[in-house]
DNA sequence: GCCCAGGGGGCTC
DNA sequence: GAGCCCCATGGG
């Protein structure tokens, strides 16, 4: 077995789930919309919501711009808050046509951390949405936290519940290669364990990482 | 009916 | 700076 518990994790994981496949969209754009529309509802809320965009060609900075606000908040309903992430699609899409031509690669061509630092500037944008922009769709390697993330190795009594995003950012990225590819799987596996076996209460069925985990109850 | 999703912002103390 | 509440859909 690995001796870095970080990769040690990593490949039980992909062994027990393989790849996923992360971000499914079909342009960076859509990565882009489909993070500011997944925070707090589950995926398959989103889906709906870029159907409908893209039904009505929409998923453009242009298009979403310039789009009425009925409208736009009745094609992304499902997303739930929907008057908010309306708001937060349009402020983000005009500030790209504003200072980047609505040129996303122009956006994202620069150091990471200057683009991470500029992208929590825009209203709506946190730092795991934020961090989802800058791995899934600028594809640099920044390595993405989320609650899952927490619970979990919590669990596995590598670090606290006190820790903040910063920190725990920060040990996987100082413990691990500084890989896309590898961010990119790890976090989508990580989500994937949540959903699956470790929801809110430990000691779930069955775990890829159970011989590990410090509170199932035995 | 209940719970919780691939969060973030704003307010209070 | 932590602890709340707000936002307000859909699937299990």
């Amino acid at each position: 077995m690995e001796n870095n518990i970080f990769l040690a994790i990593f490949e039980k994981l992909f062994e027990a789930y393989g790849p996923q496949h992360w971000w499914p969209a079909g342009s960076d754009f859509e990565t882009v919309v489909g993070a500011i529309l997944t925070q707090s509802v589950s995926w398959s809320n989103v889906e709906k919501a870029i159907k409908n965009l893209k039904r009505e060609d929409l998923l453009s900075p242009r298009a979403l711009s310039e789009i009425d606000d009925e409208k736009l908040h009745r094609l992304i309903r499902s997303t739930r808050f929907y008057k908010q992430k309306g708001e937060r699609l349009k402020n983000f899409c005009r500030y790209l046509l504003k200072y980047y031509d609505g040129s996303l690669y122009r956006l994202f061509d620069k150091d990471v951390y200057e683009l991470r630092e500029e992208l929590l500037g825009l209203k709506g944008l946190g730092e795991e949405t934020v961090d989802s922009i800058i791995l899934y769709a600028a594809k640099k390697p920044i390595f993405v936290v989320d609650a899952y993330t927490k619970r979990i190795f919590c669990r596995l009594g590598i670090i606290t519940e006190d820790i903040d995003y910063k920190s725990l950012q920060k040990l996987f990225m100082s413990n691990l290669p500084l890989d896309t590819s590898l961010f990119n799987e790890y976090h989508a596996l990580i989500v994937k364990l949540g959903k699956e076996v470790c929801r809110t209460k430990p000691g779930c069925g069955f775990c890829p990482l159970s011989d590990l985990c410090k509170e199932v109850k035995k």
